[in-house]
DNA sequence: CGAATCCTTGAGTAATTTCAAGACTGGTGG
DNA sequence: CCACCAGTCTTGAAATTACTCAAGGATTCG
């Protein structure tokens, strides 16, 4: 079942008494600075499922914490075809990537009824001016989103249909798992057609995926229900035999 | 023929006088910010062919711009293939994925002679205390960084093979006409085997595609050395009809 | 309950990989 | 200067993976 009203973290004004503050803030940042950023955070109205936090073009004015629901982002493509760039869980920090342009680059929607903290990126700016820890965190976490977006570009290039399947439903474990929730039951929030997209390939395909994965009794999928039934070998088929074969690209003598 | 020492940028002491700094700073950045960041840099002696610059597993301690030549970042996966993460030309900045762990998450390799300009984290991050416009540079860099691995993403994700390497001829087409080097005519820093890695394919197929594109007269390619004969159409190529007919994953009404 | 969407399944097809072998290349040493 | 070597690149044929197309079943939501 998904996450229900009174899962949900205090309407805290104050992310030092936020539950997911852990997440948000990763590592050590000194009380009072968090302290300084939620002051200027401002609560938005639940999104309900389908509706967009922000549209690709949109000026890029704040960036958001994921409180509770799911988002996905996307973008549509030069031929109309959208496609999926990410799925954000609670305590995770979306637009980031807007940054660069002032302009968002994605779509973000809602994939369940969702809550978010807007923080302007003005004001973020300017407190970042005086405690140069803001900056600094910001730093941290936008050098972890290109080193996890990297390991997404590694999974698409390098592996097989059962694999990419594998290296999500692990990551999302993994992900639930650090919310508290258990690592091997979860409901995906989003529906197959969002994740075969997301992982460059067709429904169908997902669809005898998630089939093939059942059979080697390595995951039990019931619609969205997932169990993951053995952790080990679904890890072991998911770092496994890639591409292989495939001659290292650097071989020179030095 | 691949850059020759005559070509390369002064050794300045000041990024001011460095005629990449527009590259690696990028929009207005104060001279004197500009001024305060030469000073931290430290020149290194130039790497040959296949010299490492730093490996994965090092601990973090500079990032670094690339001032001549081509490196080439990877990693090794999990089951000892190598995956090329990336090229980087003159003007670009590297390590950056290695902040959020304080250790360097993939190996960088010099593809030709290259000089490459380092520059102390520690430091930078001390000097970013004092001037805030140092810290959202980096900020705006990151970001950028987000924007294009994502990019790569979508192209592993969604592009024929056909594609991807379109996507690629014209994305170092565009980087070489930044660094004021024709766009159409180039010497590809990498082999194929690093191509094809990259993209997620086969050198087999690399060279295929290769022979396709000659045939549809879109690129001449002799060894290393490219000609695009018609940029509109390889554009128009790299753009087209993806995987295509896939429905769009978002197919809610809302 | 009905419509729309989502998901699954099967059969056939297309694209890419695998395997194997030969040609080319640049650099080295005789 | 040439022959050789290692590594690089190309080519062909066979195998495989994932896609396409088509249709039926399951869910969900109103």
């Amino acid at each position: 079942m998904s996450t229900r009203i009174s899962d949900l973290p205090r309407q805290a004004s104050n992310c030092n008494s936020c539950r997911l503050s852990s997440l948000c803030f990763p590592e050590n940042l000194s009380s009072c600075a968090v302290d300084a950023v939620s002051e200027l955070i401002r609560q938005r109205r639940p999104l309900s499922r389908g509706e967009p936090l922000y549209t690709a073009g949109a000026p890029f004015r704040a960036i958001y914490a994921v409180r509770s629901g799911a988002i996905k982002t996307s973008t549509v493509l030069a031929n109309g075809d959208e496609h999926v760039c990410g799925f954000h869980l609670p305590g995770e920090i979306l637009a980031l990537d807007a940054l660069a342009s002032g302009t968002h680059v994605s779509t973000a929607v809602a994939l369940e009824t969702s809550s978010v903290c807007e923080i302007p990126y003005q004001a973020l700016e300017r407190l970042g001016a005086e405690l140069p820890s803001i900056h600094q965190r910001l730093l941290v976490i936008m050098s972890r989103e290109v080193y996890l977006e990297r390991g997404l570009s590694q999974t698409l290039a390098r592996r097989s249909a059962e694999q990419r399947l594998a290296v999500m439903l692990l990551s999302l474990s993994e992900r639930f798992a650090e919310r508290g929730q258990s690592s091997t039951r979860f409901r995906l929030p989003m529906s197959r057609y969002e994740l075969a997209n997301y992982l460059g390939l067709t429904p169908e395909t997902m669809s005898r995926v998630f089939r093939r994965l059942h059979q080697q009794s390595l995951v039990a999928a019931d619609g969205k229900e997932i169990e993951i039934k053995d952790l080990e070998k679904l890890s072991f088929l998911a770092d496994g035999n890639s591409i292989s074969t495939q001659r290292t690209a650097n071989s020179r003598r030095h």
